[in-house]
RNA sequence: GGCCAGAUAGCUCAGUCGGUAGAGCAGUGGACUGAAAAUCCUCGUGUCGGCAGUUCGAUUCUGCCUCUGGCCA
């Protein structure tokens, strides 16, 4: 016997503050939906405010998957990620619900879409070993290094871009292959059933920016940096955390060490926020297949909404 | 009112021993395989506060003016 055959899995992906949750909530409520987070800061408990978590009262009515499901000090990562929505989808198409994956991490989306290499996950004594020669000799002389053992490797990567040289490094040093060999070797496997990719753009960059600095005003008014002091009052937490490095805990933890005054954590966390905004509306530019519902600063969450439902029909 | 220090990119500032200027931040476009809210790359003409003087040439030197800090009254 053969399976029913898998039916649609849509994506809702847009950058920070143009509302995809309030959208992802409206056709919740009207549809049998099976929301899945698509966030790695959502992902953290006790990281609510900070993240524009949805209140527990949406959460108690429209369940959100994949959020609150590690604790700050715990990495997540891509790979964990496509593991999770894969079951979440399994367990959606068992209860008779569409997969709806809103958020706006774009590695994970690919990374569901398209399939992850397969590839040892992360070593952190390998990583604290390319660290400290990092500190001692600089991150060229990780790449150089990088160079003797993965050269084709090296050869794409920038001397400076820390992060995808320690990954490289870690990849060989803990498997003795290359990371470009275990690349060639393992494709990835991707989704196969139908997809409606929908993408949230902002009409312009103006009153993103503006909804991005009045929201974040809001966050603090709402208790952002007490959620952040107690943080920072957890021993096991620090700096170098990737939950601590999420915009704008970043740049008040920086604030509560002592290292910049409030005003300065508050305007480098709102640059941030909108940094981050930009280099998501960039994977968008290039998605493919994408259905773009463009977004202007009047448009309310219902209206957008709609457009993802006539689309979901059409 | 007097004295001193400033006025240069959206912001903070450097600099030009006189030949029309450059960093950081912000912004922009891009890259992206187990940290991705991460990590990294690209892009720098702006009455050098205003007016006048000296000069072949002034953002740079001089004078006056305006504004901003500080000190003294």
């Amino acid at each position: 016997m053969t399976a029913s055959s898998p039916g649609p899995v849509l994506f809702l992906m847009g950058p920070t503050a143009t509302g995809k949750t309030d959208a992802a909530v409206w056709l919740a409520e009207r549809l049998p939906v099976r929301v899945i987070s698509v966030d790695s800061a959502l992902v953290y408990r006790g990281m609510d405010i900070g993240t524009a978590k949805p209140v527990p009262e949406v959460l108690d009515r429209v369940p959100h998957h994949l959020v609150d499901i590690r604790e700050p000090q715990a990495p997540y990562s891509a790979a964990d990620f496509r593991a999770d929505a894969l079951q979440q989808i399994a367990e959606a198409d068992r209860c008779g619900q569409l997969p709806l994956l809103v958020g706006g991490t774009m590695l994970y989306f690919r990374a569901l879409r398209d399939g992850l290499a397969d590839l040892p996950p992360a070593d952190a004594r390998v990583r604290a070993e390319i660290e400290q020669l990092a500190a001692a000799q600089g991150w060229p002389a990780v790449h150089a290094r990088l160079a003797e053992v993965d050269p084709e490797t090296a050869a794409r990567l920038k001397p400076t871009d820390s992060q995808r040289l320690q990954r490289a490094l870690e990849v060989q040093i803990s498997t003795g292959v290359a990371l470009s060999q275990w690349h060639r070797a393992s494709p990835g496997v991707g989704l196969t059933r139908p997809l409606l990719q929908v993408g949230l753009l902002p009409t312009a960059r103006d009153w993103l920016h503006a909804r991005i600095r009045d929201r974040f005003q809001a966050m603090l008014d709402a208790g952002f940096l007490e959620e952040v002091r107690d943080l920072h009052a957890r021993p096991e937490l620090n700096a170098d955390l990737p939950s601590m490095r999420c915009v704008g805990y970043r740049q008040l933890w920086r604030h509560l060490d002592g290292e910049i005054s409030l005003p300065d954590a508050i305007a480098s966390a709102i640059a941030a926020t909108r940094q981050l905004a930009k280099r998501q509306i960039t994977w968008l530019r290039s998605w493919e297949g994408l259905h773009g519902i463009p977004v202007a600063e009047q448009d309310r969450p219902d209206q957008v909404a709609r457009k993802v439902e006539h689309l979901l029909a059409g």
